[in-house]
DNA sequence: TCAAGATGATAAGCAGGGCTATTTTAAGGC
DNA sequence: GCCTTAAAATAGCCCTGCTTATCATCTTGA
């Protein structure tokens, strides 16, 4: 067996994973998941977006937005406000229905970073954080790297 | 708008399903899923487990192990063999067909880690490893409080 | 011994992701 | 102006994961 305990990915992989399980049980009590408290709050930094936009932030597919809007709005917490100028698109509109639980959502966040960050370094913790940034951008830029090696081999040049 | 990029919590979340996401397309080319390959790797070190072992070791419940061990069933990497002395249980072990997705998933890991660790310093990188071990002691024990209330809670003392 | 509880596996139902394909509508190219 | 292409949303299907419930089978204690 692989020390795993001992890999970056792995651990990290399993921090990420209790976050979101944590996350998942809280939001469960306020009736949501974690996937329409994120679509929330994206809504309340930036309302009006429509649901490609939305998907583009999340890093998510459109359909899967979709599907969480329709959530939402049943809920109650969204509306789809058709576009004057396109007939195609509906603009996302948060209702005050949603206040509430942005509230709770904005307070469970603060106490988890404080919570998290107390007890180490500021130099450790930013240690940590620029040593994970630098993978995420090899990862994108191999992830770029792939993406435009297919469209070269797409457009057969 | 929060500085969610300088958010250790939410690069650590992005990074994960950054790598979740690019081990899921390659998986897709093997024809597999990521919850089937790691099933995959655990049983090649472990053969002989019955399924809710399984699912503990994973971290998942057991029904979520048995539906995927259905599809590796079904593809041939693995079969169920029925325990001789508990007939509610099946022990798992790999056939020789996932062999070869096997060695994939090796190459895979190992190419991964050693991009990832290239041009970070040894020290830097021990650094980020140690402050998330930090974190994830600290969720855990507050998962075992809040484990330990709910049971006294239940018990009435 | 036999009834009650614990455990292994599975089913049903819901939610969130993905992929592929379709429909409707805009925007450009001729 | 017409036709082709692109974009927005959605539908259908699959896989994973959770919760709750059911069934069969141990295991244990009165």
């Amino acid at each position: 067996m692989q020390p795993n305990d001992q890999d970056l990915a792995f651990v990290m992989h399993d921090l990420a994973r209790l976050m979101r399980v944590r996350f998942d049980q809280h939001a469960r009590t306020w009736g949501m998941t974690r996937a329409q408290c994120v679509a929330l709050m994206k809504l309340k930094c930036r309302p009006g977006m429509s649901q490609s936009e939305l998907a583009a932030l999340l890093e998510v597919e459109p359909i899967t937005v979709g599907r969480v809007i329709d959530r939402l709005e049943a809920a109650g917490f969204v509306e789809r406000r058709p576009d004057p100028a396109d007939r195609r698109m509906h603009r996302l509109h948060l209702r005050d229905a949603a206040a509430p639980i942005i509230e709770k959502i904005d307070e469970y966040r603060a106490a988890g970073i404080a919570r998290f960050h107390d007890g180490v370094p500021d130099e450790d913790w930013n240690m940590a954080l620029s040593v994970l940034l630098r993978i995420k951008e090899k990862i994108l830029s191999e992830s770029a790297d792939t993406a435009a090696a297919s469209a070269t081999a797409v457009s057969g040049e």
